[in-house]
DNA sequence: CGCGACAATATAAGGCGCTTATATAGCATG
DNA sequence: CATGCTATATAAGCGCCTTATATTGTCGCG
């Protein structure tokens, strides 16, 4: 344990990154939701409907990158698009109610192939890593702050 | 605290989702060297020159993704194609020196990133994150062994 | 020694996902 | 109502992945 606190933190990017490739790469189905895919989808169902540039925004892609995905979204069924009455020109994004299933398949099979592995640790690493899960959370909300200046609020 | 250990398993999937797109979104540049490239070079740093195929097989990509990507990396200077005087077929991938130093300065990069992130946390919060890495180390390898039955040593 | 079977890698064709640069359309203001 | 700003779309191009197929080297066998 000491061993591991005193060059914890040198280690911590090395792992992350190699825990990212697991996630991705091997605990993630890639064959129907890309990366940006799923985050966005994501997204869309937890904040609600979004405007093209800010979804481009938040998901750290250019504006025509994010035109594209979601033109391929819409092909497949999972967003839809809504004018916005008051502004002609913002097209407003929101999940179907089949992209809510897909993403909710999706995260279901990737929870499972997880509680697999969680199995093979021992009560007190399972336990350590469940003790971690707010400094995770926390992390991930400063990590937002951090690169949104200014709130954008729908 | 007690509220997060309850439903605490229930959202390692959810978290561990969005930590990787964190992690791979904006705590790495990808302008040099993509998701496979930063992998594929930081397995061949660690374990040594390896074949195509059993890069491949390691990275979870196909045969000829793989086959494209060190051409590119051959072609960055990244990597060299050493020919087996055993067996002519196969092609032994090695990192040169230029890849082991952009492979270097990638990582310190995020490390750096990283390190100010991990500023913002209190301190038994970034504790409780350097306590969970031992299960995280294990989780990877049984991870690993789980994908491969038999084991493919050089 | 030559011939088929197999193993390792390469090539071809196609689609997604990303980029930069540029074009279009709606809004707002003088 | 012309100008400029904002939101989105289009174009062109490359990286990276896929499946299907071709090439090349090795090996065993008669």
């Amino acid at each position: 344990m000491d061993i591991d606190r005193l060059q914890g933190r040198e280690d911590v990017a090395e792992l992350l990154e190699q825990l990212s490739v697991l996630t991705l790469r091997h605990l993630t189905d890639h064959r129907e939701l890309s990366f940006t895919a799923a985050a966005t989808l994501a997204r869309l169902d937890r904040a609600g409907p979004a405007r093209l540039t800010a979804l481009a925004a938040a998901e750290g892609v250019t504006q025509p990158s994010m035109t594209q995905l979601v033109q391929r979204l819409e092909r497949q069924g999972l967003v839809t698009r809504v004018s916005d009455p008051d502004d002609g020109r913002v097209a407003l994004i929101a999940v179907t109610d089949e992209g809510r299933a897909l993403l909710a398949a999706h995260k279901q099979a990737r929870r499972d192939r997880l509680t697999d592995l969680l199995a093979t640790l021992s009560e007190a690493q399972a336990a350590s890593l469940i003790a971690a899960l707010p400094a995770v959370r926390q992390l991930l909300r400063n990590a937002a702050r951090s690169r949104t200046p200014s709130g954008t609020t729908s």
